[in-house]
RNA sequence: GCCCCCAUCGUCUAACGGUUAGGACGUAGCCCUUUCAAGGCUAAAACAUGGGUUCGAUUCCCGUUGGGGGCACCA
């Protein structure tokens, strides 16, 4: 074909905890980026942190995921079944790989076996940290054998360091930041075997991008630091790096990074909300990221053409609730009523909406309400009453304390009882006559009749809603709700 | 404490040396209207700060301040 590298760039959570906010957007970059240059887009669960890593975490992610539907070309498709040509997608099946790269580093003498426990990296770190001196000493470095030979005797294990050099700098290009520089006599040689044989995540990592062809590591923020222990392993093994880009992190509405605090941040409660992945996924892509004509709404086919690295922002955006929900009123209001429907099922089911009751089709409500929805819990939310009674808001109440309500409602359910046809225009043109006879004014006669109808004084055209509910239900409720009057 | 990153309306952002500093969310007002929305119009609202460089800096450089991230056998 052509002589460009493939564009393979992927996602890789360490599945310890729900899919949150900020992974999201990580995971919809690298998809976008991927999808915009014909690349492919892996998923690779980093599990090597044998304490805190979970299944149940791996289960939500995937399903995050794919109700975000981000598709993804490799990767595990549940805990057993995977799809994709680079072995598996879970580093903890994966272990050979690293080890064997691991005693390379060894036999060249770039790494070395470490006999320290916890507490004795702990003392030399606190040393060195009194003392002011920008690293901690790396005691195991230059141990003699005979020391070595002493440890192994006292049964120690020995997890494995990678060198870092003494002096001179490690540069680092971003392509968001451009060149990073890193004084290397600040870096400690990290470990990159643990003592159970498992990797590090910095190694892991560089392995497996290296393995699977990854073309850009596009990540978050809180690796940039990462950088140059990645860099030099990258050197080391005598592999051509990866590009990356790291992105700006994801802020709380009070500046502070985005957490539980700050109201819900996994995923799936913003499904479980009413939330539509296609807004979710525009307002994601556009905090942090944005064309020059400041564009808001893009089909899902326009993101893709329209989203590139240069349109990223450097500094961290602040998560705004409110302008997630307005986005995703404008997805709900350019839907067909029957997808509304269709895409709320969940919600009306939830509500005992489904199946539906007795009354009028759920898809003419959701037509008639169309433009009030925010959320998917809104449809059942804004049309339940129209299948049965609902309890009165106060502010229903307070139109229906006024003086003249019971004799309105007793008078409406007298005239409209026999009329016909019991449709929109000439309901209306009743129930205006009923207020020129009686000297009220309109207002006088239709907050009260929405309200006993109802229950609310919010809510759909007043006579069409009239119309839809039905004589029985309308006249029912307007007698009730009189007799309930003083 | 040390290292790294960042800095335009309250928030998301546009601008790539010369603009009345633009758009969007939110807020306020008006219009529409039987309510609530939606829609339309209008308004208030920003270049953190001090030095340079330049004929000219929001824009380039340095400092300060402020915010964020990182300093694990966690990822």
């Amino acid at each position: 074909m052509n002589d460009t590298p493939e564009i393979r760039t992927r996602f890789a959570p360490s599945p310890t905890g729900f899919l949150h906010i900020g992974g999201v957007r990580t995971t919809l970059y690298n998809w976008l980026f991927a999808r915009h240059h014909g690349g492919r887009f892996v998923l690779r669960i980093e599990d090597t942190d044998e304490v805190r890593s979970t299944v149940d975490s791996v289960t939500a992610i995937l399903d995050s995921i794919r109700w975000l539907g981000l598709d993804w070309d490799e990767g595990p498709l549940d805990l057993e079944r995977e799809q994709g040509d680079f072995g598996s997608y879970y580093q903890m099946r994966r272990l050979p790989l690293y080890q064997e790269q691991v005693r390379k580093l060894l036999q060249e003498g770039k790494a070395y076996p470490c006999y320290c426990t916890r507490e004795e990296t702990e003392v030399v770190r606190q040393a060195a940290k009194e003392k002011g001196e920008p690293r901690p000493e790396d005691p195991c470095r230059r141990l003699t054998e005979a020391k070595r030979r002493e440890h192994e005797a006292a049964g120690r294990k020995p997890a494995v360091r990678f060198i870092m050099p003494d002096e001179g700098e490690t540069v680092v290009d971003d392509l968001i930041r451009g060149q990073v520089r890193f004084e290397n006599k600040l870096q400690q040689d990290l470990v990159i075997q643990k003592t159970t044989g498992g990797p590090t995540y910095n190694f892991a990592c560089v392995c497996d991008d290296h393995a699977m062809r990854i073309s850009h590591v596009i990540r978050g923020d809180e690796h940039l630091s990462n950088m140059p222990a990645q860099a030099r392993i990258y050197e080391a093994l005598g592999w051509q790096p990866p590009l990356f880009a790291h992105l700006s992190m994801i802020m709380g509405p009070d500046g502070t990074k985005l957490s539980k605090r700050h109201g819900a941040t996994s995923v799936l409660e913003y499904r479980d909300m009413g939330f539509l992945p296609e807004a979710l996924r525009n307002y994601l892509a556009l905090l942090g990221w944005a064309t020059s004509d400041s564009r808001q709404i893009f089909t899902p086919e326009d993101l893709i053409s329209a989203f590139d690295l240069p349109g990223c922002q450097k500094n961290p955006a602040t998560f705004d609730p409110a302008k997630l929900s307005w986005m995703n009123g404008e997805y709900m209001r350019a839907l067909e009523p029957a997808e509304i429907v269709r895409r709320a099922e969940p919600f009306l089911q939830r509500a005992g909406l489904i199946p539906q009751p007795a009354g009028p089709a759920l898809e003419s409500l959701a037509a008639l309400e169309r433009e009030k929805f925010k959320l998917l819990s809104d449809v059942p939310a804004r049309t339940d009453f129209f299948y049965r009674e609902t309890e009165a808001t106060d502010k229903a109440r307070k139109v229906l304390a006024a003086p003249e309500a019971k004799a309105v409602l007793e008078g409406l359910a007298g005239l409209l009882e026999p009329f016909a046809p019991f449709t929109e225009k000439p309901l209306e043109e009743c129930i205006r006559r009923f207020c020129a006879e009686r000297a009220l004014k309109a207002g006088q006669v239709f907050h009260p009749l929405r309200a006993a109808v109802s229950g609310r004084t919010d809510g759909p055209t007043l006579f069409l809603m009239l119309e839809l509910m039905g004589r029985e239900t309308v006249i029912a409720r307007l007698r009730k709700t009189a007799a309930r009057l003083a």
